[in-house]
DNA sequence: ACGGACAAAGTTATCAGATAACCTGATATA
DNA sequence: TATATCAGGTTATCTGATAACTTTGTCCGT
């Protein structure tokens, strides 16, 4: 009766990863031939091949035709990755809006000291061209990528523009997957009543405004070079955006000079 | 005569990426069945298996038995991941420790809210062992990078988690480097003069004294719950460590209330 | 004694074909 | 209408076999 959701493949392949990171295949070394591994496991060479394959991508091992596969670091996940959004679990949605609280703040604490004009003026572009595609979502969202990604090239640091441009993405694809769901209930909804869309439609252009204003303030502090206004700004807006979506904010780093609200 | 170390799989996973990059297989369609992708390819069944488990472990698509392969994201290089650090570049250097000096200072802030009281005596655990421990750099270390995943757990937030432990990897790492280049440049200085051994270890035992006064600090704050201190100790003690590497630290994203200093 | 051709054993890469478990959608039944 | 069943397609796994490659040790000629 035990929920086994998990392939052959992924029991071995995880099995390898921990052996790998408790170093019982020592850095350096070959790990055992398939058809060992295969018999140890008792699974075909197929799985084992599989498994291997996982470890290859993850970068653990190399192999080479005719020699082994060797051991290349004891690191499991050498690298960052957010779970993949295929349902808006609330406390997930509100564990990366913490992280993109603090490196979206920092990010514009830099651009502010950092950002030339041709940034500024280019950032200016972008919002100016997100008002006028407010009619259609898909292109004002991704407008709206294209904004915070800016502020992520205007730091200068590779490692903020490559993290940024991560957690855009899988925020982009959040915002996809939630409005394919409200999208769901209109069509459920329009089948009980025929009204109150018009009402919908004023609130969004109203909440619209308010994003585009929230916007104009962090660019206006990077514009001034005032860092520690650029990063309140964009913690305003993130706080708010989380708000929108009716997260629990309490809980984003307080800054010394933000202790005193409602 | 080409250079074709590639395997079948390598190029089948390729052109498959390629394909989902491209759009040619939606986000949300599923891709065609294993036969037939055997076929179009001119290749067995085991190696469309291999391609696609690599598509998987990169997050691009998920496989459900009797379903599809289901495209996830047409984003490639889905996952954020440092260059390895096999040369100390000062400002690469710079530039991670700007990302730590954000992050790690969150994670302070969020521990402090939430860190219970076993969290918290475990991290005096840590810091205790870390002082007796000082004798033997190599172990030192790990104690040092066990206390910042202590501060990293505490947050209760797995994305702070496992971004903090793979920056905490990276930085032990830039360590290692370092040490290794220090020692090399001990040895040829040997070579040279026989003299100031003693002085390096005195001033070695007042450096670690004040590491720990930091570490101290940070845990004294997380105690206390007081979100704002911890984050301010945490980035002090990150401007501390840049400074002593000789970095520059000016950029080092001010706040409000750290403004007025020397 | 030394260097190089060479054969043997082990290993990975790939193929072919077959079975079981599983999902989906359509059909039939109550 | 709602449920049960069935058929077709798909993935997961197995078995067994072949080709290509690497490593290692042997043997031979100089």
């Amino acid at each position: 009766m035990q929920m086994t959701n998990l392939t052959l493949t992924d029991r071995v392949a995880q099995t390898l990863m921990q052996r790998i990171a408790d170093g019982i295949y020592p850095v350096g070394t070959k790990l055992p031939s398939g058809k060992l591994l295969a018999g140890e496991f008792s699974v075909s060479a197929a799985v084992i091949r599989e498994a291997t394959e996982r470890l290859r991508t993850k970068g653990l091992v190399r192999t080479r035709q005719g020699a082994g596969c060797m051991v290349l670091t004891r690191d499991l996940h050498n690298g960052f990755q957010l779970p993949v959004p295929e349902t808006v679990d609330r406390d997930a949605l509100r564990h990366i809006y913490e992280l993109r609280f603090e490196i979206e703040g920092g990010a514009a604490a830099l651009a502010a000291l950092r950002a030339t004009k041709e940034d500024v003026s280019g950032m200016r572009h972008i919002l100016a061209s997100l008002e006028q595609s407010l009619h259609d979502p898909e292109q004002a969202l991704e407008w709206d990528v294209g904004f915070h990604r800016a502020i992520a090239d205007a730091t200068y640091n590779p490692h903020y523009r490559e993290l940024l441009s991560y957690l855009t993405r899988q925020w982009r694809e959040s915002v996809r997957v939630a409005r394919s769901h409200t999208l769901q209930a209109e069509q459920a909804a329009r089948l009980g009543r025929v009204q109150g869309g018009d009402a919908a439609l004023k609130a969004g252009a109203t909440l619209s405004r308010q994003v585009h204003a929230e916007h104009e303030q962090v660019l206006d502090a990077i514009e001034q070079g005032d860092a520690s206004l650029a990063r309140a700004c964009a913690q305003a807006h993130l706080r708010q955006a989380s708000e929108r979506l009716g997260l629990d904010t309490r809980a984003f780093s307080p800054h010394k000079d933000a202790v005193n609200k409602a």
